[in-house]
DNA sequence: CTTGACATAGAACGCTTGTTCACTTATCAT
DNA sequence: ATGATAAGTGAACAAGCGTTCTATGTCAAG
């Protein structure tokens, strides 16, 4: 039974998968036809060409016709670079101080950043982390030693999650903000089902910033 | 003032690492001379090399000799691929049943995969996430819909974070485990500062993984 | 003004590289 | 056996492509 009918993949073929891919981890570029040929033990490059229609006809890869290196494995299979998003942790969220935001002087400290999927946080305008120290934000379901990650914005939305500064009792906290209809009040929901809502003057409230993501290593 | 004695970038270097940039997100393979010269105005292919040579001295990118399409932005701007892993979203973890673990045969539903860092998680290796559904992990400081990754693995550490079935209560938990001297008891330490521990029969516990990550959105 | 380092332009050279074509060999149902 | 289809070979061609060379322009320092 030929490899056209059965939608299989024939050895060779496979090997030339595999070898574009370990290319791709090596250089950053594709490999040329001529490169697949000695990497993948194919006797000839019209054989490359010919397993490489096969593959494409699989919808394994992709290739921009007479273009050098226009050989590129199907999204799936590589995740596009642009999906992470690299967030700068400016600093460690305390109860008893403002929550650090971003200093647009000191920028991407490379050692104090963390990688994400953009598909977890969206654009990646105004995005840093902070690291939360104590148990303070217990009844934000954060813990010693989370990352959270926060959006810069002066405006949010009834139910965000943000990070609010307490002016009058000098705290920061993480909380569902909802502004009430007078406007000068706002409600604080913990994220905790089983603690209840406090309320602030709007006037005591600064929000820094809206939490996008939290994450946990453990 | 020159380039060379400022180290600053000229402004056509500063179109080309731009274009090599955006070339990158539509394309999958670094441009040509000629397209760069083409895509950031430059005037001719001897002034593109003459840029890239000045943007190699300055690190911002690598090239290979001789070799087509041979541009490579340097890392800090161009994350690896292979810096991503796409974990599938094998079911939701409920207090009454036992944890899912994954099934080796329904694989990769492409719908059901959630991106994340390889530097959150390590080794892509047996990794599996779970939707929280409910507030049952609530002293694991997990609510509903928040996304656990977990790693599949027969053997845990003392105090790892991990998906616990009790079968005499028939429930599954998420809890940090220690095995006690005599090895034939568990306890089991919410991950929340403000609760006790319990105690299990070992007998009576079944280990499905650990808890690599958790990660809320928001 | 001269000098020398830097910046620019255009063209030509020669290796690289994808494609094609004519041909051979293997596989297999009839 | 046989003919059709798939798999494989090798060489040659033409366009792609990086590099280099020469000539020219700019400009600050001596």
């Amino acid at each position: 039974m030929s490899q056209a009918e059965t939608g299989q993949l024939t050895e060779p073929q496979q090997r030339i998968l595999s070898f574009i891919s370990h290319y791709l981890d090596e250089h950053d570029v594709p490999p040329t036809i001529r490169e697949i040929q000695k990497g993948a033990g194919i006797s000839s490059t019209s054989m490359v060409s010919y397993h490489l229609k096969a593959l494409e006809r699989a919808n394994l890869l992709n290739r921009y016709e007479r273009r050098s290196r226009g050989v590129v494995l199907t999204h799936a299979h590589r995740p596009n670079p642009r999906d992470i998003v690299s967030v700068p942790i400016v600093g460690r969220i305390v109860a008893s101080e403002p929550a650090p935001t971003p200093d647009p002087d000191a920028l991407a400290d490379v050692e104090n950043t963390i990688q994400i999927a953009r598909s977890l946080v969206g654009n990646a305008e105004g995005l840093y982390a902070l690291e939360v120290q104590g148990d303070s934000m217990i009844d934000a379901l954060i813990n010693d030693g989370d990352i959270v990650i926060m959006r810069r914005t002066d405006e949010i939305q009834n139910g965000d999650l943000a990070a609010v500064f307490l002016t009058d009792r000098n705290e920061s906290t993480l909380k569902r903000v909802y502004r009430e209809k007078d406007g000068k009040r706002l409600k604080l929901k913990p994220e905790n089902p089983h603690m209840k809502p406090f309320y602030v003057d709007a006037r005591h409230a600064m929000i820094q910033g809206k939490v996008m993501c939290v994450i946990r290593r453990t």
